[in-house]
DNA sequence: GTCTATATTATGATAGAC
DNA sequence: GTCTATCATAATATAGAC
């Protein structure tokens, strides 16, 4: 039967066709990940982004229709990461003390802000314009209500004069995320990388130390 | 004398003349701080910079050669400004109680980082290149003695449990720099402006709480 | 689906009139 | 010194061969 047998080839080759543009639209996402990440939307050119993911040019547009798409497929990718990644922590401690939970679950999030430093520059690069508002509103809004389990821990022991529940979102990722955003001046004046693991292991203990009071 | 009088002339008008392209020069700085600063380098063309300035795109060649230049003029502008106003603020609290002392220098810090959010641009804007070397080197790393004096007085109430010193700098200026750096996000998300005297004020006393160990 | 080649636009820097 | 006009290049997106 000629029909059902080309259908089975058919189907065959469908599937071996979809995993293969898988394949490079996923090696579009990593690199475009990896691009965005070091240099921000505007400072990265498709062409590098196709070269890095060894593929040619035009395959972006082929594949995402424009630079702008690649690059809410590499918001996607790396907030949905994080969101998996804590979601799991989570629950995972939900039945620890809260000292020691609230210890953990900073010390995951400055490891994953080293391991994925692409992350903040994504909700720092641009400051206005279509792309902010649609990751705002798509994947840093929710954000906030991640951290603020974190947050019901960090400032219950302050009573009176804990800091201000809004900032401390805020300041919380600014300074998880300091040393990676300024990874090439921390290298040059302190000699090492701070993406090193001893570094980070520092760096979560110093946060640790500065937003949970002393026990 | 003719030869007098014209020299004469030609004085006044050498006089007018590098008047006026002072002029031309430092409207093309603050035009390009405030791009570099909201969109940084590779974002901000020199189009927009000299339409924001009122002169014609090729006065930014004429004057400063190159792009880069101008970059480097702007840095110039803003991390003069801020060592300048650091500079005095230190010398006027010498006397100060360290408590009182440290949280007027924080609050100075927020201060500036709220009224100047290119500078905390300028920092993170680019991982590597010549830029970013010449900027650690010339502006950066000299920030680090500003900022010892001040972590003088965050960590000595700690004693033995302070947070680490190298670290302190990072997180500190990630922190101060946040909700600036964050802006849209934040008026998204608490339906106000960082910028708002009484939003910075708040953010100052976060700090101060989160900086500094409860009196 | 992937490639080479190209159309189109925007950029940084230069030339020349005034 | 400042402008208009232009060059040279690099960018994104498209067309067409395979």
């Amino acid at each position: 039967m000629r029909s059902a047998a080309a259908s089975t080839a058919a189907d065959i080759n469908n599937v071996r066709v979809q995993e293969r543009t898988l394949r490079t639209r996923q090696k579009l996402i990593a690199a475009g990940l990896h691009e965005f990440g070091l240099n921000g939307f505007e400072a990265s050119s498709t062409r590098s982004i196709a070269s890095r993911a060894g593929v040619a040019q035009s395959a972006l547009p082929y594949h995402f229709t424009t630079k702008d798409e690649l690059w809410r497929a590499a918001a996607e990718k790396i907030f949905g990461e994080f969101l998996t990644r804590f979601g799991t922590i989570l629950e995972m401690s939900s039945d620890d003390e809260p000292r020691a939970r609230a210890e953990s679950l900073i010390t995951e999030a400055v490891c994953f802000f080293a391991q994925h430093p692409e992350l903040h520059r994504f909700m720092t690069d641009e400051t206005s314009g279509p792309r902010v508002e649609w990751l705002v509103e798509t994947h840093i809004r929710p954000l906030h209500s991640v951290f603020d389990s974190l947050i019901a821990d960090l400032d219950a022991p302050f009573d009176g004069a804990a800091p201000d529940r809004q900032h401390l979102f805020y300041m919380f990722v600014g300074a998880a995320a300091a040393p990676y955003e300024m990874a090439y001046e921390y290298n040059a004046v302190n000699g090492a990388s701070p993406f090193d693991a001893e570094a980070v292991n520092r760096h979560a203990q110093s946060m640790i130390r500065t937003f949970l009071p002393p026990a």
